[in-house]
DNA sequence: GTCTATAGGGCGATAGAC
DNA sequence: GTCTATCGCCCTATAGAC
């Protein structure tokens, strides 16, 4: 029903496709639409095999490499099933992009990789308190690189990409690592803004 | 209605609670109820001013100011507002914890803060491809830092867990920048893995 | 496969604030 | 007069229960 869906709700808007309209374009009833997904919605996200995937990868990563490393190994795990895809995955990205109940879906599936990406790592030694960290901020660089494929009118590998974002993100964030500085005067703007209101 | 949302959700369930339900605790009707919110989750998530008080904060910080401290200075004022209230933050973040709807919507609100926060930064000259993952990844650190806060028994200063937590990030990530390092084993490992299903 | 409650939109009426 | 909040009624589709 994948493809149905994507047809129709590209033709009509989600909104304006009914569940039952889905099912029968794929031959089949409402009742077994609603058997199949838990909601409308997730037709265009069908289960979750995507973070299994991801979780699976990084678990299996050699002993020795370090968590950021383990972790680059199954995104490009995941980057690998999209890869060869390219066209089909962009034409449901912009089904999804164009409607917010999938937009937010989309969001929902994304932070289910970062559970299970925090679940691996634990396993795999790191401390918990970074696990979260490094889990949340690898899918949000996953996010990044996506998006950056999608709009790379060139077909630039995605495996590639991630990698760039990351490195971008060690440069972006260098400064940071030695403290807290001083921000006196940037904090008293946004106290001053926020007295006003 | 937010207060009434709030209790009826925590007591009964957010399904198991309708629409007229909360309006007619607040002493409204359901009619007014989807006037007020676009759907029912909405009433949670009134509007998007935390979202707007960040985007203007990291707007306000002095010109000199390298991105990610504007940045810091921005959460920084979202984290001033919770700061007080903590019980009732508290509060909240358990009934939309317990309910998947809720937590769709949540990371939705937090998605916007992401668009919010990447426009300032391109205000502010960051160029783009570096805008989104500065602003991904903030957030993504916001969010794993208002975890702690709320994990945390003690009263810690929000503020205070948001720069630990993104000079935790540089730690985590430090070894990356030089450039892509032999993960040749991993990849292996993952392609194995994908090739049998 | 049938039945039903609820979400949520359309349209229009009313009433107070300015 | 306009603008805005409230409400009434009718409708369809979602999604759960049986």
């Amino acid at each position: 029903m994948h493809e149905a869906a994507l047809e129709l709700f590209g033709e009509r808007g989600y909104a304006r496709v009914t569940a039952a309209e889905v099912a029968e374009r794929a031959g089949l009833t409402e009742r077994t639409f609603f058997r199949h997904f838990a909601d409308k919605r997730e037709v265009l996200f069908d289960g979750n095999e995507l973070g299994g995937l991801l979780a699976a990868a990084v678990a299996d990563a050699p002993e020795g490499v370090a968590p950021v490393e383990a972790v680059v190994a199954g995104l490009e795990a995941v980057a690998a099933v999209f890869e060869d895809r390219r066209e089909a995955v962009a034409r449901r990205a912009r089904v999804v992009e164009a409607h917010p109940e999938l937009r937010e879906r989309e969001l929902a599936k994304l932070a289910s990789w970062s559970k299970a990406l925090e679940g691996v790592l634990v396993g795999r030694g790191l401390p918990e308190p970074d696990a979260m960290l490094l889990a949340e901020v690898s899918v949000a660089v996953f996010r990044v690189a996506y998006r950056r494929w999608l709009d790379g009118g060139t077909a630039r590998e995605l495996a590639a990409i991630i990698r760039e974002t990351l490195a971008g993100l060690g440069g972006l964030f260098a400064h940071t690592a030695p403290g807290p500085r001083d921000l006196s005067a940037a904090r008293a703007g946004a106290a001053a803004r926020r007295s006003d209101r």
